[in-house]
DNA sequence: CGCAAATGTCAGTATATACTATCGCAACTT
DNA sequence: AAGTTGCGATAGTATATACTGACATTTGCG
């Protein structure tokens, strides 16, 4: 889980994760799109791959990615338990806070 | 935004972040979690705090932390944009796709 | 087979960062 | 005022990692 959280910190790697959400791309396609060579590319697709997150397929020379909702829904689920449990709760003590501060002002609607 | 990304990565943050997530802490107690040196504690807490994960209060000497719901809201919001877009259309379509593997041959285009 | 295209792998490098040690600062205590 | 407590800031170090360049591999074509 950790490697899934690793993957997606990095920005080209969210970047990338991006383009391959909406369609399949070959890894040069995927190159194109940035100024770092096609090498980094190839790792930054690696990792993903590693943590589950794009999925390969190999087509004559050529391998081509996309998404994995599957990945992208384990790793979205692992942070909505890490801070859901708590987040409500503080969430009402804000607003109970801004309630109080508000409370003397304007109320709209 | 990426800061606060950035924040959540470090495992030892996030350990941090379960500590006042529930209860107000000052930083000597925090540190006093982990087997780390007490300014290791206060240099995660600093990059918390820029984060806006958590807040800050003084009590005489002392520095008192806890998690910031808004902060913690945020981020999530911003990764739920990232990837709910498309992750549901996705799905459906890794299901078609597996619908016709099972269906019969490969057809490419 | 020989060559080109598409891509991954590996070694080396540069930069980021998590940590420790030392120091400095503010608030209390005596 | 002087000492203590609780912290943060900074410099230096060790490790992680994003990148490039060189090379290897697989596939397709003549």
């Amino acid at each position: 889980m950790q490697a899934a959280i690793d993957a997606i910190v990095e920005p080209r790697r969210r970047e990338i994760l991006c383009l391959v959400r909406d369609q399949e791309l070959a890894a040069g396609r995927i190159a194109a799109h940035f100024d770092v060579t096609r090498q980094a590319v190839s790792q930054h697709l690696r990792i993903l791959y590693d943590a589950g997150l794009v999925s390969e397929r190999r087509d004559g020379t050529r391998r081509i990615y996309r998404a994995r909702p599957e990945g992208l829904a384990e790793l979205r689920a692992f942070l909505d338990q890490f801070w859901s449990e708590r987040l409500e709760a503080l969430k009402s003590e804000v607003e109970a806070e801004q309630r109080r501060r508000t409370d003397d002002a304007d109320r709209k609607q």
